[in-house]
RNA sequence: GGUGCCAUAGCUCAGUCGGUAGAGCAAAGGACUGAAAAUCCUUGUGUCCCUGGUUCGAUUCCAGGUGGCACCA
């Protein structure tokens, strides 16, 4: 049966660098699970693959979008499901990298079908939460989907506003929806978490933000500014210096600005990966681990 | 050298008319099914600077000390 190898792991873990080795070695292309790198541009603040590593290896879902293109969890498992399927004809082991934890959940255990929103109707529940709050949506909800008002977090805006549009859309409620259920590929999955102690990968994230800024990426977000609206932007690395240019933050406060969201970001992603126990983990600050040959033997052990 | 003000959570500070204390930020933990580097939730014991005095009881009042800031010499 053919193989995904899943690597993963909080942001500044190192997992780029090791994928590649990996990938090298498995004469596989790598296939990126990441949210943010698969927009043009964004390469020095999302520390996207340089010019150099995508050349050792075949990179897909890196730089491919322009920032104002729409994107979803779902199109990501669409896409890369159907390229998996054209890869394991001449591959009998793909690698997937990323940390985006709903990106690799969405291609390992699958996210359930819904139709597609109208952007107009979004808009209109946006304005209505941002003119009255989440009360009204939250009744909405109550009315149309009683079932998943009692689930859902009902302070969560993106929550409600999501179960809600969806029922609307489709004059049915978004529970029913809901499978609940892990989809099965024809594939076998191999998950491999990456990871340091927490103030190695700490020391790791911050000492990486110097270097992304010396390597420029003061001038890469000002070449995004005019579109920090954008969804693509709402990002660590991006917003922050946003704040600096519109004068609102000094640029070393901006910094460790970033800092601090990084390693927020890198908790939450522990946070969510710690609840999957498919993942096996391998400590990189293990000098006694060759962790190339360890998750190699990994790969074969299933 | 003199005078005044300040000293409380990792940081900035509030407060206790004397009964051992609480906000914001930070931090930690958690949730997560088509925006996910997004969005949201939960969690506050700390020699209340030190020593002595008054008091049943002092972080709170008083005295002295130490440190910081300001002003006057």
């Amino acid at each position: 049966m053919k193989k995904l190898l899943v690597i993963l792991g909080p942001t500044g873990v190192g997992k780029t660098n090791l994928s590649i080795e990996i990938a090298q070695h498995l004469k596989s292309p790598i296939i990126s699970s990441d949210s943010r790198q698969i927009f043009k541009g964004m390469t020095i603040g999302t520390d996207a693959p340089t010019a150099e590593q995508l050349e050792k290896v075949t990179h897909h879902f890196i730089s491919k979008l322009a920032i104002d293109e729409y994107f979803s969890a779902s199109q990501f498992e669409d896409e890369a499901i159907e390229l998996l399927s054209q890869l394991y004809l001449h591959h009998d082991c793909i690698v997937m990298s990323g940390g985006s934890m709903l990106y690799i959940d969405a291609v390992t255990k699958g996210i359930d079908d819904v139709p597609d929103i109208d952007p107009t109707l979004r808009k209109q529940l946006t304005d209505l939460y941002e003119k009255e709050g989440i009360d009204p949506l939250r009744q909405q909800l109550k009315l149309r989907d009683p079932e998943f008002y009692n689930q859902v977090d009902l302070k969560n805006p993106k929550r409600v506003i999501h179960a809600l549009e969806v029922c609307i859309m489709t004059g049915k409620p978004y529970s029913s929806f809901r499978s609940n259920t892990v989809k099965e590929r024809p594939f076998e999955i191999i998950k491999i978490g990456l990871t340091r102690p927490r103030e190695e990968l700490y020391e790791r994230i911050n000492t990486r933000v110097d270097q992304m800024i010396e390597r420029g990426l003061l001038n890469e977000a000002k070449s995004f500014y005019p579109y920090k609206h954008l969804n693509s932007l709402n990002t660590v690395g991006y917003k922050e210096l946003f704040k600096y240019f519109d004068g609102d933050w000094t640029l070393e406060f901006a910094i460790d600005k970033i800092k601090q969201h990084s390693r927020n970001y890198a908790r939450k992603q522990l946070s969510w990966f710690n609840r999957d126990k498919e993942i096996h983990w391998i400590n990189l600050s293990d000098e006694n681990v060759d962790s190339k040959k360890e998750i190699i033997k990994q790969l074969y052990l299933i």
